[in-house]
DNA sequence: GTGAAAGCGCTAACAT
DNA sequence: ATGTTAGCGCTTTCAC
């Protein structure tokens, strides 16, 4: 017994309702803040509330309720920072509104994906903010549908036909690097991107190409399309930097589409004694911390966390709500940080523009 | 209309009921996996429950169950790799216990730690894995104790009079650190500390200052003791650096405490232009994924994740089914990972510094 | 073996 | 302005 607290009895809205000698109804009243209960009244259901420690159990309250205020989030991963960042901040949304984030993490898999969503329809959610594995096409979006859920896509999403969808602009920000990096002279540039995914990383690609083509028609884009994992992405590189290292041609500078590229092209760079950016300019799509702290900083496209959270929660309460309409697809603009890992080829130290915290 | 997908009830277990022909209570025993239903009622059960998609309600069930199948899980940031490998994990096995796993970030806040306990405690949870922002003396450990909820303290603990806990053994990864570092041939050595969360940063200072001076009473140890925030913690070490090198002595090591430390330590040695090992070796408490694949790599303290998730969870529902007896107090032993960023002093080109590479 | 009845703690009609 | 009634969807005695 000595180590074990006895889990007293929570007092109910009976227990206050007795105390303060009304009835349940007018304590349920009075604390969702009806204006029509008599003042006196109201007044003994407080103070029997401060004096028993009551308060409302949200699990049986939403029980009687049409809707439940809880939020499903999935994300794909918790360990980054990116979701890290996402999941905190869609908490806080969700918290604003007065509903409970509940979240969960696919681990990068579809199969798993779906069966959460499963659970998060058991327990009713009001609304589903779903980033998901590959794109909008998977298995959950189409659970989704099929039970009338009501929900938001996010990050590896373009647009969809049943759910509003919010991600970063891709094409355009991958443009402004093209626009950077080609005004800076490079006219031999790596691509490294992510062989699944699709959509999302072919229009990084895309958008990245297309200006850098139009700027200089005779610049070179060589693409690696890597896969997820940190050690085969390395031995591509790797493959890739020894045969051009040989044929006398490397490009002078990498952009990476996702984090983890950025990461071991650069552990690859350092391998080779290669500095940035005299040697080899590095633009990442995606930031993180030890990127703006490390020397030189990493030059990185910021995806704007903030605005797609804000989206995608405003999206997702105005279904809630009932809203109608044709779905919406928001891109949200990303910024563009040059940092020191930018120069011109063949140019010597240089000194980027870019912001070190 | 169109763009709105109706709601559809979904099917209760009377509606199950009515399809098999038997009573809910019946079907709740089929549910439940009871064995003295007739196989022939449990068959027409099964069916109708395939016919419908039933899917039992786990928020009404656990209205009218004693305890709620709801675990709380708080965290003091999600931003980081530790905490976000650890929800995934604790996620995991809860949800292997039919556990739901509901987590929310304190957001390094002491008064929004206590707010969100006091939420899951309206939740009735079953059970609370906290990880205080501070230690285990806060106003949530607190909390927790006056109103009798079950929980397991983890990361920035040591012991609890009323709580388990489970921390990575702090004090012996200092201490094995130490004797690498000495081994190596260090005698002036840089600790970077953190000034709050005294316990736990405490105990590795004491474990690696006590060690360090055993088996070499003449070593110099200098301690910087941190803000958690960048910035501040940049100047501190420049500073620091700033003096050193105008006194002409240094370091030959730093043993960063915390993750950040280490960051902004190496951050600032680039900056100076001094390479590891050979100008000056590092090590931190604590890894990252960069930290590996960075060139060269960063020796690490790697805390034993998994075992601390595993023997929370562990704990944590032993004390859920009642079980009774004094807190345990669990250390769990880390990984030092010595790699290149660790050599022996003045062993290499020991530049005179200011000039970046 | 099975089902009727009684709630878990709350809220929403509907009376009064 | 307030109380009574009737559940939300489920589980659990306790008779039969």
């Amino acid at each position: 017994m000595a180590h074990r607290q006895a889990q007293q009895r929570r007092p109910s809205i009976h227990d206050v309702a007795s105390r303060a000698g009304v009835s349940a109804a007018t304590v349920s009243k009075v604390m969702a803040g009806v204006t029509t209960v008599k003042p006196e009244n109201a007044q003994r259901v407080f103070d029997a509330v401060e004096l028993l420690g009551y308060r409302v159990d949200p699990l049986a309250s939403d029980m009687r309720r049409a809707k439940r205020r809880i939020i499903g989030a999935i994300m794909p991963e918790f360990e980054s920072e990116f979701f890290g960042q996402m999941v905190t901040q869609l908490e806080s949304l969700a918290e604003q509104r007065g509903y409970t984030l509940v979240a969960a993490s696919s681990r990068e898999s579809e199969a798993r994906e779906t069966e959460i969503l499963a659970r998060m329809h058991d327990w009713r959610v009001a609304g589903v903010v779903l980033a998901p594995v590959r794109n909008e096409h998977g298995p959950a979006a189409a659970f989704m549908k099929a039970n009338g859920m009501t929900g938001v896509l996010i990050d590896r999403v373009l647009s969809d036909d049943a759910f509003d969808t919010v991600s970063a602009d891709s094409a355009a920000a991958s443009a402004e690097v093209a626009r950077e990096l080609i005004g800076k002279g490079h006219r031999h540039i790596l691509v490294v991107g992510l062989g699944e995914q699709a959509a999302t990383v072919r229009a990084r690609l895309d958008g990245f190409r297309s200006t850098a083509l139009k700027l200089a028609p005779d610049v070179r884009i060589d693409v690696v399309l890597a896969e997820t994992d940190v050690e085969p992405l390395r031995a591509q590189l790797r493959d890739y930097f020894g045969q051009g290292a040989n044929g006398g041609e490397r490009p002078t500078a990498v952009y990476s589409l996702f984090l983890k590229g950025t990461l071991v092209a650069l552990s690859e760079f350092r391998r080779r004694g290669w500095h940035c950016p005299n040697d080899i300019s590095l633009v990442g799509f995606d930031d993180a911390e030890w990127m703006q702290v490390t020397w030189p900083a990493i030059a990185a496209v910021v995806q704007p966390m903030r605005q797609i959270a804000g989206h995608a929660m405003e999206a997702l309460f105005a279904r809630i709500e009932g809203g109608e309409g044709p779905p919406i697809a928001r891109l949200e603009p990303c910024k563009v940080l040059m940092r020191e890992s930018v120069g011109s080829p063949g140019n010597g130290p240089h000194s980027g523009g870019g912001d070190r915290q």
